[in-house]
RNA sequence: GCUGGUGUAGCUCAAUUGGCAGAGCAGCUGAUUUGUAAUCAGCAGGUUGCGGGUUCGAGUCCCAUCACCAGCUCCA
């Protein structure tokens, strides 16, 4: 047989050899590194035998196919592992995942961390048996009767989803079989390096309805080095987390007695959030914004009229003068969750000319979200938060120019904040098959989304689509962030909808002297105020860039000989708009020194009976130490510009 | 909402099988007047998240509840 590799070149091998045999015939190097290769693009077992000719890549740990079968396998010698110790047990699912994998048991104890302890021994001593790996396939109905005999119902009922004409493949190592699609390495002595990390509760198939089943995370690294570098970094995010360091920097606290999901903001805290604030407003004012200041409630019948009373009711805070909210007698109110329809009063509140589009609404708003009780976390999910909410209403011809000028103020808002690299868009669709959760019919999401598309591909926004993210009204895209763990959220949103201006009535006089009904785009620009900060002290581990920092300068006296001038400096960087405080405290220098340090302040102001001889300060940067003096204005000069070009650093 | 874990002073953590709630840091007072990441001494700080129960006796055991953490489900 022919096999071509990726360089393009061409060798002949005995037909029938394993990718591992000929990777061995290439250098026994490549064959030791070798994980699993693909077979004409298809992602496949290192160990089986090739026949015919085809194009052959090999995978190591270094390629992402390589250290998905490598954690893969990991996962099969987890389950491997819980079978021998519960053998009651039953599986569920078992994939890799980034950076790691899991396996979902269905067992009648409950896995204790001491647990995870002996499992991690029990699959040391499976990695030492080194068992083959084989890979074996059987018609449906056997595949069923297998794994019925083995006394696996979970792996049955997947089974029974696939077409009565599949061919089920299974993986044996040893005394353990898994239904799985693989690949897989070639033996249970490959995977090394193995940390179980911790075991959580997860629904079979994903569904609130189904059996809450044992997920067991854990990972695995080629070498030992990469574990030991993994679980570090794990450790150091944990010391960058928002919900540690933001109440250790006095950024937020919260209270049992105010509730879930509901921070209260401490004055630096709520300083860096005004600051942000009046950033955003200024810079949507230049691009012809029009600021508006709505109710924080509204009777239920807007919210009937706007869809939120029969797809989000749950999510509502109400509050009714009758226990029936349904009770047409009653006068029923709710906190508003989104600002939708009552930026859309302000629309309605003349007639409009297609002269008068596009028309921009920002409004920064406060929005109240009851959610469900395991969902509020740090300053990442909240009952109550503010968001630079924005609706404008365009004519069909300038959406795509509007949905460009939406996309380049957000940009500009994520590189200011110096978020760039830790984005990526993602094209959020209705799900056909769930259309019970939209309002609209199929050819208006499909002629809404290709219009979206269109856009896309025409602003080259490198997205990728996801199906069944979208709102109820329309499709989104969404800018989506990661978190010092990389864990993902929507930082900030722009949606484009054909629906709910029809519903309100906004309409407008056309050029032709027909009524026509606007497009809608929500929109936020920088998202949500209060995640935003959450993203911002993960980003910068509390270290917020000078322009946002709730205190930019600290003055320190080095004894009460220079306390007045000390306060004189504070009082003249004052006057720049600078944010200043003076520790007046009978302190040595160094202990001064550390706790503006820890308070993460970028610039420390040293005076002493020199500086004030010399008529100069001693300047020190939180980052970079003692740049030694200068004269206060040549350090207000260079301070001023760090604020005014919103310097990262 | 679900599964699991956690809850002791402002913070970080102790408290043997159920047997007198303790330390460091922070705070306050005093001394010290200091040169680039922790000066010394003293004082104060608590209904052990809240509420029940078992017990002669509960921080410790049981029940309930609230909050926090991880994950799931939902979502900005």
């Amino acid at each position: 047989m022919i096999i071509t590799f990726p360089d393009g070149n061409k060798r002949e091998f005995a037909d029938g050899m394993t990718g591992l045999e000929i990777a061995n015939e290439i250098s026994p190097g490549l064959a030791r590194a070798t994980l699993s290769c693909s077979v004409d693009g298809a992602h496949s077992d290192a160990f089986r035998p090739i026949t015919g000719d085809h194009q052959l890549t090999f995978y190591t740990f270094k390629d992402e196919n390589g250290r998905w079968a490598y954690r893969h396998t990991a996962s099969h010698v987890l389950a491997q592992a819980v079978k021998r110790l519960w053998p009651e047990a039953r599986l569920a699912i078992g994939p890799a995942i980034e950076n790691g994998f899991y396996y979902d048991f269905d067992a009648p104890e409950t896995f204790s961390p001491e647990d995870l302890a002996k499992i991690e021994a029990e699959m040391s001593k499976i990695e030492k048996e080194d068992q083959k790996i084989e890979r074996f396939e059987l018609p449906r109905e056997e595949a069923i009767a297998y794994m019925d005999k083995l006394g696996e119902p979970y792996k049955v009922e997947l089974i029974r989803d696939l077409p009565a004409d599949a061919i089920i493949s299974f993986y044996r190592q040893g005394d353990f079989v898994d239904l799985c699609a693989g690949p897989h390495v070639k033996s249970t002595g490959v995977v090394k390096n193995i940390k179980l990390l911790n075991v959580a509760g997860a629904y079979w198939r994903g569904s609130e309805k189904n059996k809450m089943l044992q997920r067991i995370y854990g990972t695995a690294f080629e070498k030992k080095a990469d574990l030991d570098a993994y679980i570090t970094a794990l450790e150091e995010a944990k010391k960058r987390d928002h919900n540690k360091l933001g109440r250790e920097l006095e950024l937020f606290t919260t209270v049992d007695i105010i509730g879930q999901g509901l921070p209260i903001l401490l004055p630096k805290g709520a300083r860096v959030i005004q600051l942000l604030q009046r950033f955003v407003e200024d810079e949507e004012q230049k691009r012809g914004y029009m600021l508006t200041k709505t109710p924080f409630m509204a009777k239920r019948e807007l919210y009937k009229i706007s869809g939120h009373w029969d797809h989000y009711r749950d999510g509502m805070f109400i509050m009714s003068d009758s226990p029936d909210v349904e009770d047409e007698n009653a006068e029923v109110f709710a906190l508003r969750p989104m600002t939708c329809p009552f930026q859309f009063m302000a629309y309605l509140n003349r007639a409009r000319s297609y002269r008068d589009l596009p028309m921009r609404y920002n409004e920064t708003s406060t929005l109240f979200r009851n959610e469900s009780s395991g969902e509020m976390h740090g300053l990442i999910r909240l009952r109550q938060f503010t968001i630079s909410e924005g609706h404008l209403a365009c004519r069909p011809d300038q959406v795509a120019d509007e949905f460009k000028g939406c996309l380049d103020l957000a940009k500009f808002m994520i590189d200011t904040l110096g978020f760039t690299d830790d984005v990526s868009y993602r094209f959020s669709k209705w799900d056909e098959n769930d259309t019970d959760k939209y309002i609209g019919d199929k050819e208006d999401w499909e002629c809404t989304q290709n219009m979206m598309r269109d856009i896309l591909n025409d602003l080259q926004v490198p997205y990728h689509e996801a199906d069944g993210e979208a709102a109820f009204y329309g499709p989104k895209l969404d800018i989506q962030i990661r978190n010092v763990y990389g864990k993902e959220d929507t930082l900030v949103t722009i949606q484009i909808d054909f629906q709910l201006a029809e519903r309100f009535g906004m309409q407008y006089m056309d050029s032709d002297g027909q009524k026509k009904y606007p497009v809608v785009i929500h929109r936020t620009s920088i998202g949500c105020y209060e995640r935003t900060l959450a993203l911002l002290i993960e980003k910068y581990a509390g270290a917020l860039p000078v322009w946002m920092a709730p205190v930019q300068v600290k003055v320190l006296p080095i004894t009460d000989r220079t306390a007045d001038a000390s306060v004189e400096i504070q009082k003249s960087l004052e006057q720049y708009g600078v944010r200043v405080e003076t520790d007046l405290r009978s302190e040595k220098i160094g202990f001064k020194i550390r706790e503006a340090q820890m308070q993460k302040i970028p610039y420390m102001l040293v005076i002493g009976d020199k500086e004030i001889e010399q008529g100069l300060v001693a300047v020190r940067s939180r980052k970079d130490g003692d740049l030694g003096t200068m004269t206060l204005a040549d350090f207000r000069a260079k301070l001023l510009e760090e604020i005014a070009t919103k310097a990262k650093n």
